[in-house]
DNA sequence: CTTAGGG
DNA sequence: CCCTAAG
């Protein structure tokens, strides 16, 4: 690595010194050794950046966060506590549309405020939603833009155009975020593009990575420096790209880039969002059958483009840069993350797109900060279980924020409407960014996310696949991973899960109920559920031995009789005797499950048995149990009582 | 491992 | 159903 130009502390000094908020790097001009400098700029009607002046300035000041428009995404990255306690005390009010923006935090306590303001300006201004979006750059910038964006276009056009996409897993994330309910129209473009990457959560990351980086990519790299520093003269696009500042290119540009990289058009007009895909393309590409590697936490990147070569692309050096930044990334990460080159540092942000992108982009952004340790990590398990017991934890996530101080956490607000924390989580040794969600889960990984990637094979295995290629640190470790697969599945599985069902923790369970249900009949009971316990359910067992809830099986009047039968035989509470003797044939029937069954049954058979003479059926869902049955019970009750 | 109970 | 404390 060679001279860096603009970094952290360049901006922080940026920032601090002058009234003006950046907005738009002038990467590509940067001569190295000069800071990279920012202006905040309007777009007017025509197209054409205005320099912002300083009422806006101000404006944006005194806006603190409050964003009207749709679809934004704002990425707060928190290097350090202060700063995060400084963000949860900001009310982030975004409500946004496809518009993305990403705010560098130095470490050291550079107000997080003045990144949102950054992002906030540039939404406000208009900057990330017109088409016609100019960056403000060099003169020479400007036409050497224009050129290229014609140039693209007519090299493009004959590329094949994919507009949309099956709605699959990725809805999820939108979906998460409220993605919907914002604005439709811009959502829809945006779950379009997302589908076919999210199965990626990786990409997500990496999309973060990249475009966090980009900003300050030219200064990092090294190698590429030398092209760097003369390209700054004379921009050219491919040059532009290789260096990774998107940020220079109007959303057309990017447009085509994209087109270019994923061989589908895309309408979103959002500039962050198509700079973070297309520099996802590059880096990580998910479709792209050459993997290259990344290194997550750290370092390495060996990325090959995926299909840049339609467009002029961003051909070797794109990924020489890439990888320099990466690089220059990797220190940083490295040390929080944790040494272990394991690169366990695979985030994946499932549900949250975008908390994983910012995380990952925090992660490169802090140096300071370090990966959550796996004792740590621990401690956050913990935590989260106390939560559940705790509700005072659940809703502060804020606090939580602020109390883990040590902990990076990244913030995203998609939507607009909501702050969401991540934390990571090690599953069989990779880590994974899950989102703190109030009713999380208990450690236990249910079985029904089994179900329900079985049921949504496809989307999952898709997904699965995906993750897993991103996950995979190395080459050589591409092959071991498969064994985190699993855990790494669950994980990914789990926002997919909640895509499809809505949202809601049971949800997962009722699918699988209806399954079980559907093959349920008591007949089977004669020999079809001995068969195994697994098979039954439809939900395979998870191969990695990870615990997966036990399918909920709805009791089938023959069970109940059976049981009954065996209480009578054996008397209640020779649940083991009676599970052997009435049950054997049913191996998913445990003798807790008997027991478990039988207190109901008591509980039903003299709640309703006083009532009247229908009494049999409940109200609710349940299955009715005949009045004999229930007669019987009490009457079995009755007798074991005495 | 089997039971009982609480969750 | 899950989890756990007790025999």
């Amino acid at each position: 690595m060679g001279t860096v130009v603009g970094t952290v502390e360049d901006r922080r000094d940026m920032f601090e010194g002058s009234a003006q908020t950046m907005i738009t790097p002038f990467s590509s001009t940067n001569q190295i050794g000069n800071p990279v400098a920012y202006k905040l700029v309007r777009v007017s009607g025509d197209g054409s950046l205005v320099p912002a002046t300083d009422e806006e300035i101000l404006e944006v000041n005194e806006t603190d966060m409050h964003i009207a428009s749709d679809a934004c995404q704002t990425v707060g990255y928190l290097a350090t506590d202060e700063e995060n306690s400084e963000i949860n005390e900001t009310d982030m009010h975004i409500a946004s549309d496809a518009c993305q923006t990403v705010g560098y935090l130095p470490a050291d306590g550079i107000p997080s405020r003045l990144s949102r303001l950054e992002s906030s300006k540039a939404i406000n201004s208009g900057l990330l939603q017109s088409d016609n979006v100019q960056p403000y750059t060099d003169q020479s910038n400007e036409e050497m833009l224009q050129k290229v964006e014609q140039e693209e276009r007519l090299g493009n056009v004959h590329e094949s155009q994919i507009p949309s996409t099956p709605p699959d897993a990725n809805i999820q994330c939108s979906s998460e975020n409220n993605f919907f309910e914002e604005d439709q129209d811009h959502h829809e473009d945006l779950l379009q593009e997302l589908i076919p990457f999210s199965s990626n959560v990786q990409n997500e990351c990496d999309m973060n990575q990249s475009d966090k980086i980009e900003p300050c990519s030219n200064a990092e790299a090294s190698p590429k420096e030398t092209s760097l520093s003369a390209a700054a003269q004379k921009p050219d696009f491919s040059r532009v790209r290789g260096e990774i500042c998107l940020d220079n290119l109007p959303i057309k540009a990017l447009q085509e880039t994209f087109r270019a990289t994923f061989g589908r058009e895309t309408t979103v007009k959002d500039k962050t969002w198509l700079k973070r895909r297309i520099a996802m393309g590059l880096i990580n590409s998910c479709d792209v059958p050459i993997t290259n590697l990344r290194v997550k936490d750290n370092k390495l990147v060996g990325n090959q483009e995926k299909s840049n070569n339609g467009t002029n692309a961003i051909s070797n050096d794109m990924g020489d840069d890439v990888r320099a930044t990466k690089v220059k990334d990797a220190p940083s990460s490295t040390d929080h993350v944790n040494g272990h080159s394991k690169a366990s540092g695979n985030i994946l942000g499932g549900n949250h797109y975008y908390a994983s992108d910012d995380y990952s982009s925090e992660q490169r952004a802090a140096k300071r900060v370090r990966k959550p340790t796996r004792r740590y990590i621990e401690e956050l398990s913990e935590t989260d279980e106390k939560q559940q017991n705790d509700k005072s934890m659940i809703h502060s996530k804020d606090q939580r924020l602020s109390a883990e101080k040590s902990e990076v956490r990244s913030i995203s607000v998609s939507s607009g409407k909501r702050v969401t924390v991540t934390r990571m989580v090690s599953l069989a040794g990779s880590e994974i960014e899950v989102p703190y969600v109030s009713h999380v889960r208990r450690s236990r990984p249910r079985e029904n996310i089994m179900a329900l990637m079985g049921c949504h094979s496809s989307c999952l295995e898709d997904k699965a696949s995906a993750t897993e290629r991103n996950l995979n640190l190395s080459p050589s470790q591409l092959s071991s991973d498969v064994v985190n697969r699993d855990s790494v599945e669950m994980s990914a599985s789990r926002p997919v899960q909640k895509e499809f069902a809505t949202s809601d923790d049971n949800n997962e369970e009722h699918i699988i109920s209806e399954v079980d249900q559907d093959m349920e009949p008591e007949h089977t009971e004669s020999s079809g559920n001995s068969s195994d316990d697994n098979n039954n359910i439809g939900v395979p067992i998870m191969q990695g031995g990870t615990l997966r809830r036990k399918h909920h099986r709805a009791w089938t009047l023959s069970e109940v009789t059976k049981l009954v039968e065996g209480v009578s035989k054996y008397g209640a509470g020779k649940w083991s005797e009676i599970k052997k003797h009435s049950f054997s044939s049913y191996s998913y029937r445990t003798s807790v499950d008997l027991k478990d069954k039988w207190r109901n049954l008591l509980k039903s058979s003299f709640a309703q048995s006083p009532s009247h003479s229908t009494g049999n059926l409940k109200k609710h869902g349940s299955m009715h149990i005949p009045t004999q049955i229930l007669l019987r019970v009490r009457e079995l009750a009755e007798k074991q009582s005495q």
